[in-house]
DNA sequence: CAAAGGTAAATTGTATGCAATATAATTGTG
DNA sequence: CACAATTATATTGCATACAATTTACCTTTG
């Protein structure tokens, strides 16, 4: 009885990161036509509705750290697409804002939500549960992260 | 309005990737005990239920290609959890199984399932709500992966 | 104001992920 | 049986993730 809490099905986890995967892997024909990774999206959605934010701030919103974050800003830098630079103010900082180039193609992916949840072929009630739940768990977790 | 589909908590993803590394972060505690890594984890409970496995079978359960297991395989052969051979039936199959090392920590990993949950501080109730969507929607979307 | 302490990024090293390609073995077919 | 097609792993190359350390720059405090 007592083995069967090792069976994968099971797992508090792995469907959550089997899916996400899945989930990224659907995303690829899209963003490959704007030549950006599923990461490098996220940061442009940041930017896309903050204009400028720091490493650090990325970071925040995104959970990821500089040793992510910072080989990722310089691939986008390469692209053309973002501008990093030290704050005057206080050295430490390295703002990223939008080019031109990483303004203009907020536009072409605004279609991509739609596109992906037809591409997954689930129902706008099934993504809405999905959605609630996870969130739910996944801001509980953030809070129990501060406490420990 | 319809800008707001590209705001960050909305996306269909990005609280799925998020909540996955959150969750394996809180992994690594218990699995630095045993000395592995959470995807070796995946690998080696899905030998604690079948034994022996080819590269194949592993990546059909986990969702993950060669590329992938081959090195990750080759590590957890380095450690002495498992043993790769070629099959003699058909010498392209390389089935693996495990050393009695690797079947030992079996026992030691039966606790970590629980201390996870405590760990994430969900309730059962939240942790089962979260399972019971997310699985219904990995379920859709690998079916939805064979059409394609 | 100088030294200690703290902070923000960058760097280093290791381990995934995964697309694309290569290699080797097996199978199907004329 | 020869040979094309298929299959199972392995390899290559690139892009994350992330722990741990380093570096450079503030900030605080005696």
């Amino acid at each position: 009885m007592e083995e069967e809490v090792l069976k994968l099905e099971q797992q508090v986890c792995f469907p959550i990161y089997a899916l996400s995967r899945e989930i990224i892997q659907r995303y690829h024909p899209f963003l490959d036509t704007l030549d950006i990774t599923y990461p490098q999206y996220l940061v442009l959605m940041v930017l896309w509705e903050h204009q400028k934010q720091t490493v650090n701030q990325l970071g925040e919103k995104l959970l990821l750290d500089s040793g992510t974050l910072t080989p990722l800003l310089k691939r986008l830098e390469l692209k053309g697409l973002v501008l990093r630079k030290r704050s005057n103010i206080d050295e430490r900082v390295v703002e990223i804002s939008l080019t031109e180039a990483g303004s203009a193609i907020e536009s072409e992916a605004g279609c991509i939500p739609g596109k992906l949840v037809e591409a997954l072929g689930i129902t706008g009630e099934e993504l809405a549960e999905l959605q609630y739940s996870v969130n739910k768990i996944l801001n509980k977790v953030k809070k129990n992260k501060l406490k420990q």
